[in-house]
Formats: C-alpha cells, sequence, structure tokens
DNA sequence: CCGCCTACGTTCGGAACCGAACAATGCCGA
DNA sequence: TCGGCATTGTTCGGTTCCGAACGTAGGCGG
C-alpha cells in the first residue's frame, strides 16, 4: 500500500478500462479492485491456468517464456495499455509463459470467473480483449525482430523506452543484471552500453535505479545505427516489397 | 473419412477445420473453397485487412515483419494446424506483418466476411480462433527466445523441424538464400550450417531442394549444444525459478 | 550445345558479444 | 561505525556472425 504514488491517488487508471462502455464497467465495478503489486512478484507461473485478470496502472508486468536451461526470456511488457491473462479467454492449456511484476506499482485485479462470464456475454470486454491480443502479437513479433536484427544498445533503448511509455515518471527500478536477464544478454554487456549511454547524456542511474534524461535521444538509438541492417536487401525477394 | 471437407483426393486436411463440431462444419461447407497457394504467392500485405481466412492443408505460410530498412523477419509459420487471418476477428486495426505462402500447397479459402458471421455466432468457430490465437503466441514467444538464446544451427534445425511437421513429406523447396532471409542472417551463414548438417548425413540438399534424412538428430541440433547458455542462471532471480 | 542466371562454396578481416576473473563502490544492517 | 553484500566497472581471450569479394557448378533457354 506504500505505493511511491501514493500523492497521485488513482490518477492514472488502466486505459483499456477506460475505454470500456460505462454500463460494462458499472457491471464489472465492485469486482475490480485496486491491489499492490510489488516488483518480483508472479502473477502467474508458467503452465498453470491464472486465477486473476490484471489491468496494470503503474506497474509493469513482463512476459517471460522460459529457455531450454531454466533461465527466462522476456518477450512482451504490459502497463497500464494493457491487460495480463489473457489465456482465461483464449482458452486452451495453460500458457507456457511466466508472468512477473518487473516494475512495481498498482493495478486492478479481477477474479477469473468473473472475467470469463464478462466475456461470456460477447460484448465489448470480448472485443476489447481481442483487440488487446492483437497488440500483443504485434509486440511480441517486434521483439523477435529486435532480437535478431538489433544491436544491444538498440534492445536495450528500445526496452527503457517501452518503461517510459508505461510508468508516470522517467525513472524506474531496475539493475544491470535484471536488464540483462531480460534482453537475454549477460549483465557486463548491459553495463557496457549504459556506461556509453551515460556518458552520452541520454541516461542516469546509480545502483539499480534508471533516470531517462533525454527521451528524443533514446529514441534514436533504439532505432537508427542499424550497423548490419544497413545493407540493401530489396533485391532479394523483389516480389514480396514491391507488391 | 466421411468428411464434408473431401473434396479432393488425397489432400490432407485442416486440423482445425476438421475439430469443429459437423454442424458448424455443415454450414461452412458452401463457403470453403480448396485454393492453390503457390509459393511466393501474398495473402496479406502489411497494414492491409484480409479478403480471406486460410486453412492450409499442404502448404506453410510465413507471418513475416518488416524491419526498419524493408527487410522482412520470420516471426511465426502457420500449416495445416492453423489458420492465418486472425486480425479479422481480433477486430482493430490492420496487423502490420506480411503473410505470405513459404511452401507451396493448398488451403482453404474463406471469406472475411462469411468468417466474421460464423465468429460471430459465438459458438466453436469463435473458441477454435481463440485457442489457436494462444497457439500461435507461443510459437511467436518461441520464435523470439530462439533468436536471443540460440545459435543460427539451432535456429535453423528448429525452422527445418516446424516445415517438416506441418508438410506430408520429408522435403521441401527451399533456398539458402531465402533461410537466411527468414532468420535475419546472411545467406553464407545458413550455407556454413547446412555444410555442417549435410556432412553429419542430417539432410541433403541441392539447388534449392532441401530433404531432412535423420528427423531425430536434427531435433538434437535443434535444442542442444546451447554452447553459451549453459550457465546456470538460477542464482540471479532465486524467486522467479524457486517460487 | 552453349551461355547465362541462379544457387552454393570459400575466404578474409572485423565487430559484437560471451565466459571468466577480478576490482571498486555505495548501501544496509549488526 | 564497520562488515558484508549487492551493484557497477574493467579486462582478456575466444566464438559467432557480419560484410565483402570471389569462385564453382547445376539447370534452363536459345
Amino acid at each position: 500500500m506504500t505505493s511511491p504514488l501514493r500523492h497521485l491517488p488513482n490518477v492514472q487508471q488502466n486505459q483499456l478500462l477506460a475505454e470500456l462502455p460505462v454500463d460494462d464497467r458499472a457491471r464489472l465495478k465492485d469486482h475490480l479492485a485496486i491491489v499492490a503489486l510489488p516488483r518480483g512478484k508472479v502473477l502467474c507461473e508458467p503452465g498453470s491456468t491464472p486465477s486473476y485478470v490484471y489491468f496494470p496502472t503503474t506497474s509493469i508486468i513482463s512476459l517471460l517464456h522460459i529457455t531450454s536451461n531454466g533461465g527466462t526470456s522476456e518477450v512482451a511488457v504490459v502497463g497500464s495499455e494493457g491487460v495480463v491473462g489473457l489465456s482465461l479467454f483464449t482458452g486452451g492449456k495453460a500458457p507456457p509463459e511466466q508472468t512477473k511484476v518487473q516494475t512495481g506499482g498498482e493495478g486492478y485485479q479481477l477474479r477469473a470467473d468473473i472475467a470469463k462470464d464478462e466475456v461470456n456475454r460477447g460484448g465489448s470486454m470480448l472485443n476489447m480483449l481481442l483487440h488487446y491480443t492483437q497488440v500483443l502479437m504485434a509486440q511480441m513479433a517486434q521483439t523477435a525482430v529486435y532480437a535478431r536484427h538489433h544491436s544491444l544498445e538498440q534492445q536495450l533503448c528500445r526496452r527503457l523506452l517501452m518503461a517510459l511509455d508505461r510508468l508516470p515518471s522517467d525513472e524506474m527500478e531496475m539493475t544491470h543484471e535484471v536488464l540483462g536477464d531480460l534482453l537475454g544478454v549477460r549483465r557486463e554487456s548491459v553495463t557496457n552500453v549504459a556506461v556509453k549511454l551515460q556518458q552520452a547524456g541520454v541516461i542516469r542511474y546509480t545502483r539499480g535505479h534508471i533516470a531517462v534524461l533525454d527521451r528524443q535521444r533514446l529514441e534514436q538509438h533504439a532505432s537508427m545505427n542499424s550497423a548490419h541492417v544497413t545493407k540493401n536487401r530489396q533485391g532479394v525477394w523483389p516480389m514480396r516489397c514491391a507488391a
């Protein structure tokens, strides 16, 4: 409850809930509870069906996939723009990913059975979740593309931007070690890039605390300098780019 | 056997359609048409809404995402186990990915409006598509994980296995150049790995034709030899693996 | 049968990142 | 206040893959 945002009570809402029609929101109102989501809390283990659906407000949730040797790799992040627990309504078997709070904060909690009932009405809730499913898939696809075609510096900048877009502040609690795990690289590699970015005045950090000083340049570092991607591949498959 | 979908002899059926209840299939029967899906055909351009939904039978469809410099990268493949055109029912804006036939064959074609009507009934079709959405997301997540944590050899073997699982034969038409594009690496890098695999007797290939000789060893190469991934990372975040 | 285009093979230097080892420093609790 | 621990900084050799250049060969059309 002692959230760092206590001076901003209920200011930042969840965008998915906010776009629901009034009557749908009214029906859910009594079932939505604001809960604290402290960093490190695991909302759903891989292979198990979630008990709740979460609509983050000031927190960021990581979707982590397990590698063959027990490590984890972040494939998507969810903040106030989204929802955690899509597998409840996509049905089927339990999803293979772990859902974990990466940046502490708050969020709305909704019991799984209530959410299911609402989805089964086939109304705005269903459409909202369907729409967000597509958004999430696009993000996962971008994660895959970045991992293949972008340097660590670009991936790190992207990850910081994704946090910025979902947080009320320009600062976050995150160590190099954790960032390395999320991006699938060593802690030392993260440090190397972080040193550069700090010397360039783009970010500032100390012992687990990272502050973004220049968002614009962070965006440039995230997408520019495509060192080994500048090659023109348009001649390879003419039909796919032209048509 | 007496499937209402058996329009042509010796046609491998689509598994999603096969698991629909009889009455749902009967309703769709007149709207499902087997069409040829030749290699290279683009089913849907990025940013545009698809006109049809496709249920591949003997073909393999690539979901390609565009990189910042105009190249493409494969984030998922769809064969007889799935369907192409999920964005039709996830609503929202047009998806950012290109849908392209990677291995030629056949598939069932269903008009977008017919598919939408069927989905809006809220019956088995909706559940089936929801279920497959989750499967597809898992595949995209795995693609991201592989790109980050696995060697090119492992990624190449995985891609060949994904083709094998979706084709009636052990052979496919695919050049090193194309494989390089799909995996986001150079053609020469693919050749290097392919030479090794051929010398090891795992595959055999000539001018755009690849045959898998030893599937079991291909699977081993896809997941073993995690050279730089053998490190025990369990001590990094004790809570996330233990709890 | 010949030429040409496509596909595969090979090499070289360089960049990015790994794995390991070790040093320095801020923070927190005893 | 001090010791321990977590976090960050730095180095070194090694591996993978890139970028570029060039060579070889199968297959198809003329």
